[in-house]
DNA sequence: TCAATCATTTTTGTATACAAGAATGATTTT
DNA sequence: AAAATCATTCTTGTATACAAAAATGATTGA
């Protein structure tokens, strides 16, 4: 992976000598991976313990994870994994698709040799991965292919943002299904936007890219629209977070 | 106002029982009109006996600022006001850009009736402001205007991440001039902007606003340029943060 | 039996105490 | 006299103690 997933850390010269740090960086996979769901309470002093320190460094990296958007602090009742509502959920994935738009149309303009050899380098990676069947390969090559675009927008303030956006969305992406052809299409999308890069065709590139992630969106829309009205809907987007695999 | 100027008050129900979220706000202010110049140390103890607290609540305060990007931690060393680079700052007029111009393609598209009055009424404000020859109020009446239009995107999030992002460049916003008719053409592109918006033209109202905010990141360039090999640089620009106008 | 009120307990928010790394300054050595 | 090393002081980072608000549960009243 080249760049890290926090906002900070891709700024500050790396030496985390704060425990908060590790403990928001532990927290905050906890929450990717769903190993703490959404809405979980997050008590104080039951992570102090589990962790072994004490409250402060705690409620320390709880501050930074509600100041992230990650956790949501309700005055004087504590920290819950945020909630995000769906209609909350498509306006974040609308900007994620205008983000993704902006990199890839600086990219078309600023991409460097190096740069496009590695661009296509991860697209193979891609196809790679997809043959060999592998959905987290597949998911990890897909993150690095999208960072390289990042990347080449040679614009670090916009890359971080839509780094950081991307691992917000990353929970709520693999529940995106399933839809067992969406990859094949995927890659044949990502091949259209190597290729509008490479070319220089800036337009294009923001258009396509756009719409890769507007289609996700609308695949995620159309996901949570089926699972509407079932009385088990919370048990059902459980289980498929763990199961669903990779499919972006 | 419309919004308050924090990611999360607008996103949390507010009833700020915390000392340590009128601090961040207090700090917030501070940074933004230069009254903490840029690369000050913010010294816990100090700051704690100016607001009359213990360490805790300034240290969550610093936290907070620190992960929305406005302080730099540095580990055992303390906390800075951050000092952000010329070239990052054009990075972030960037991306600044790109969001208002998804803004106007979006409010294009979704305004309501409504809306639109408000839009024609915030327009109207600002060139009673500019005839006004109050700079403060024209700098109100102008925030309000994009304000506006980052509502009428209905997307929440997005006016969020707008409005996030403009208020950390509003001091180096401050910084940009002068240019004595600068205030005149930007207020014939708000124009073409609010006539793009409410005739539903959603490429040209985002290419009008892309444009609008670019400019200012290029006057912007241009005026550090002027500043550049000047042994005073630092003071001169300090002492124009107090008295330059607002221009945009 | 149900609801409302009050006491108890739990948990957050803040203050203080302590530990450890960094800055500062003096002393010593070359 | 200059530089380096060591002791002292200062500041951050963490732990603990305390205050206050909210959750919980019991008791009382209708």
């Amino acid at each position: 992976m080249i760049f890290s997933h926090t906002y900070k850390s891709m700024t500050k010269t790396d030496r985390p000598l704060r425990r908060a740090d590790k403990l928001r960086q532990a927290l905050e996979d906890d929450i990717a991976t769903g190993a703490l769901p959404i809405g979980t309470r997050l008590d104080e002093v039951k992570l102090a313990q589990r962790f072994g320190v004490s409250r402060t460094p705690i409620r320390e990296a709880l501050i930074e994870l509600a100041t992230a958007g990650l956790v949501e602090q309700k005055p004087r009742r504590g920290a819950f994994v945020r909630e995000i509502g769906i209609p909350r959920l498509i306006e974040m994935f609308e900007v994620m698709a205008d983000l993704e738009a902006t990199c890839g149309r600086l990219a078309a303009r600023r991409i460097s040799l190096a740069e496009t050899q590695i661009l296509k380098a991860s697209h193979i990676a891609c196809e790679d991965a997809l043959t060999s069947g592998d959905p987290d390969r597949y998911y990890q090559a897909n993150q690095h292919f999208h960072e390289t675009i990042y990347q080449a927008s040679h614009n670090g303030f916009l890359a971080e943002q839509a780094i950081g956006l991307h691992s917000r969305l990353a929970p709520y992406r693999r529940l995106q299904l399933r839809a067992r052809n969406r990859v094949a299409v995927s890659l044949h999308e990502h091949a259209e936007i190597v290729a509008a890069i490479v070319s220089g065709q800036a337009e294009a590139a923001a258009d396509c890219l756009r719409q890769h992630v507007l289609i996700q969106g609308e695949r995620f829309n159309d996901f949570v629209a089926t699972l509407a009205a079932t009385s088990t809907q919370q048990e059902r987007e459980r289980s498929s977070l763990k199961s669903a695999s990779a499919a972006e």
